[in-house]
DNA sequence: TTATAAACGAGACGGTACGTCCTGTCTTTTA
DNA sequence: TAAAAGACAGGACGTACCGTCTCGTTTATAA
């Protein structure tokens, strides 16, 4: 009986048999962290299995034993080797939220983020269980902190308080990751803080 | 000296020499149908010239002699095959916005066209030159008429006039698709009407 | 419908669709050179489809396409480039013999030719198949050649005419062919000559 | 300082450190006979160390400390498990010589013993060495109560004196191992006593 | 008794070769 | 002279074994 090759699951008390040698970590952060350097430098279409095992010093097999495929394995660098938000109060919540996403954007639209997030979205047939993935461990945490920031703001009566928050998200990170999408430059800290100014100045409470 | 393989410049007089066998236009119409057909049924990652051919009845040659890659051949099937926008003046600037998004978004965010869109961009090699021919053949021409739609509907006064409409339209789009990609469900015309309506709500002249 | 990847059924006018490229008769002999080399210089243990198609300056499906097996090939590339047989009549029909025989026997026991003999017969799935069609194009005609010269020595009243040549036969080549097998020294023309002298000592008629 | 991971030289006062858990009887026999029972099956081409393994219920390193190839485990398989020669003298020294050759030559060319014998000999680069080891432990002592009753023959002047007895024993074992590689049907106890009887015949007395 | 040494099964390691599929190019025949 | 058919060199795919290397466990001798 084979085990199901991935490890993405991560529950950290795995049921995986104890007997035999154990999965070598340092081979692990190898491969996501030359799979991820691939990702950026090449694009998704021309990611391969094949490269990223060359450039990681590693057995191809090695790399199939983990992960069952090549979006498997670009989710997992991604979202493994993505930056953490790190949430601040500074009293300012109009502030921080400017600060914040001007961190959050370049980050998401940047080379092996965005690219792999996007061939996700791209490959129909593994599209809704990969897409929940990145969804849950990436966009979601992200979203998540941007609406408190929001909350702060309404609380703050800088925001009108009848406002929806997860729509006010959808169009501050969509306006960019759009921008993004068709004009291939990516979204820079300058670019966030100006998308964010436009929408907070449209959410404004009425004098 | 060989013909450049690309007849994407698409002036219908062509310079080409009219000797010998001409080019089928059935098989240029087949080969599109069939490369459209694909993409929506097994995506980008999966889209293969090969698997083109075969359905079309129709040599690789064929396909190689007119398009260089199969971002070419998927942008075009994209471009000649989307549904063109129609704008009407109904008299009520909002209503009619409201009309042609929800046409405009849904077919943005269906199979075909939103997976070309998507593996383009995904694409790092043939990203700038590409992005911009679907920009300018696809994007550039919807939000054109996006942007006569707001003009009068801040004529009418149901926009502050300070506005910026492509920031706007940003908005409107991007938060549709990010939501699409983000989610995987295709946008309907009812959610696109949501969003129009949001948008011109928190744009609306103050009192 | 895919042809059966052999052309070892050697009907020159093949069956096989006369249209498109035809197949390429320098990497047909190219390959089958490479291959012999390789069996004379790894065996056929070591011999991989891999190596033949590096060396052989082709792709490696150029080799599929037209055996089915890396056994096809060796029995191939023996058959074809194994020396041909001529025979002579000098008059003297043991002296004939004992020339045929020298040349025969070296070579029924040199690298390739032996290496693919033997692997064959140790593959016990492809056995009946390819066994017989070695034992067609390169022993039955040695054999042949053979027995004439036999026959002649017969006549000429230099062997028992009670013999079964074809027991002789297997005598003179199965003791060669079985010292060579067993001290691992290939059949020089001299121990051949040697085997000859003996055998034809024992089946010389009674005074 | 490791051990040679061999223990075909089978001195059983071995020099190895007597401390420490000592090797498996029991794994040993099951290595040897899911190793002879699988070369009987699939043949020596398809003959895999992983198979043995699972075969045995055993680990694939439990092989490796105790042969040192797949070529020395088939050697070993084959030596220890064939059976051993019986000579017994009724008097009739052609009759014993048919009675054994008719039980020799079967096991010579059945699957397992001529399979390994066949693979051997075909493998270039480890022949020099386990050839001679087969020759040593099989085939010798085969020959050598061959040679007994051939010499036991001539002294009752049942065949000629001045004959070779090697040249005798080639000519009789050559005969029905070349035409069991050429025809790949196995030797039976009855072909091999017309083979006997031929030979016989030929190296009779002159009257 | 307890160490200690070495075997055991299990299984991952870096590799190699497999046979398949697709790429983009090139002939050859047919129309 | 372009089209279809199909072979070409090449390269990545995912799989199967290779022979080696940890692991944690078991089994004997030696202390």
């Amino acid at each position: 009986m084979k085990r199901p090759p991935t490890n993405a699951d991560a529950n950290p008390a795995s049921t995986r048999s104890a007997v035999g040698r154990p999965r070598s970590a340092e081979a692990q952060e190898a491969i996501l962290q030359a799979a991820l350097e691939l990702l950026g430098q090449v694009g998704y279409g021309s990611f391969s299995i094949e490269a990223v095992a060359a450039r990681a010093g590693v057995g191809r097999p090695t790399i199939y034993r983990r992960w069952s495929s090549k979006l498997e394995l670009a989710v997992e660098a991604v979202v493994r080797l993505a930056p953490s938000v790190k949430v601040v109060d500074s009293g300012d919540a109009l502030a921080d939220l400017r600060n914040l996403v001007s961190e959050i954007l370049p980050d998401m639209t940047s080379s092996a983020t965005g690219r792999a997030f996007i061939a996700l979205a791209g490959d129909v047939e593994v599209r809704a269980e990969l897409a929940h993935r990145l969804d849950e461990r990436y966009f979601q945490p992200r979203r998540a902190v941007v609406a408190g920031l929001l909350q702060r703001a309404v609380i703050a009566n800088q925001i009108r308080p009848d406002i929806d928050c997860d729509l006010l998200i959808d169009l501050i990170l969509g306006a960019a990751v759009y921008r993004w999408l068709v004009t291939g430059t990516p979204v820079t800290g300058e670019s966030a803080r100006r998308i964010v100014d436009a929408v907070v100045d449209l959410a404004a409470p009425r004098p």
